[in-house]
DNA sequence: TCCAAATAAGTAACTAGTTACCCAAATAAA
DNA sequence: TTTATTTGGGTAACTAGTTACTTATTTGGA
């Protein structure tokens, strides 16, 4: 009887809120932090450059909040950011010394969030939500990509 | 793999894209939609006066976001705010001739597009989906009441 | 009865998100 | 080679959300 849209905006604000006290203790939000978790991770998997392109796409967010987010980020010595050599309209995205490998302590906060909002839930209806929230973000990512034109 | 608060924020957004496009046809917002369902749906369920109170506690929402909420929605027509004479502290909302029982036309736009994020899921998977998200928006909700010193 | 505590709503200042528009750099085509 | 298109990023103006503070009304206790 509640519609699907009020409850998924009900859990993304309770997690958010959760994670944000977490956040607090670095001095950030929890946006800020999930971003910056972004970084350190794709800088940990991959050799390429990090774009602001590439976790606005990573994301589903539009340009000006990432720009906005990503001025937060630097101006709080969590993250740096270069014009890039190969390429001079490219941001180059780097971690500082203060947020290098960061990811893995950030994935853990996030999951301490999730387990405490799964409270009631059995391991396999934890493991059930996961699997249905990739499921959906697959689908939204494929749509995406199929109606460039924009 | 990717942390369950970027999925439940990528699911949100694109809920409300969807939303937002089918809520453009009534000069609304998807959020401004949703609340107005809100209204409506506790004005066909009740005798009760609604109260700002209500809706808050409903969607988990913080007094400033609702007020300025029901601000726009009055300005455009869409509800009525007058002080209650048992309480004048309280703002009685009803809706409008423009939005009476409108419930059951936005609850529609709901499932649709909730339908459209699911496109590959089936039914069971979907049916399982929305009892996953029931309960932990029950969680929060129990969560909520047991710690109400704020 | 009068004063203090509780509570509904409003305001200020901020972060986060959107669309629509502008600028600069690279690319491609004449 | 010069011009036009594409594409990354920035800015403006808005909605939506937050916390912290103020105002006003009601209630309850001295």
């Amino acid at each position: 009887m509640m519609p699907f849209g009020l409850k998924i905006a009900i859990i993304n604000r309770a997690f958010r809120k959760k994670l944000d006290e977490k956040a607090a203790a670095m001095g950030l939000t929890a946006v800020q932090l999930r971003v910056l978790g972004s970084v350190s991770r794709l800088e940990a998997t991959t050799e390429d450059e990090i774009h602001q392109n590439d976790l606005e796409r990573l994301e589903h967010v539009s340009h000006p909040a990432m720009t906005k987010l990503l001025q937060r980020l630097e101006s709080k010595g969590f993250i740096r950011c270069v014009p890039s050599a190969r390429d001079r309209r490219y941001k180059v995205i780097t971690c500082t010394e203060r947020s290098a490998g960061i990811h893995n302590m950030i994935l853990a906060q996030d999951e301490e969030v999730f387990a405490e909002l799964c409270g009631t839930l059995s391991a396999q209806e934890r493991a059930s939500l996961q699997h249905l929230a990739d499921a959906i973000v697959q689908n939204i990512d494929q749509e995406t990509l199929s109606e460039p034109e924009n």
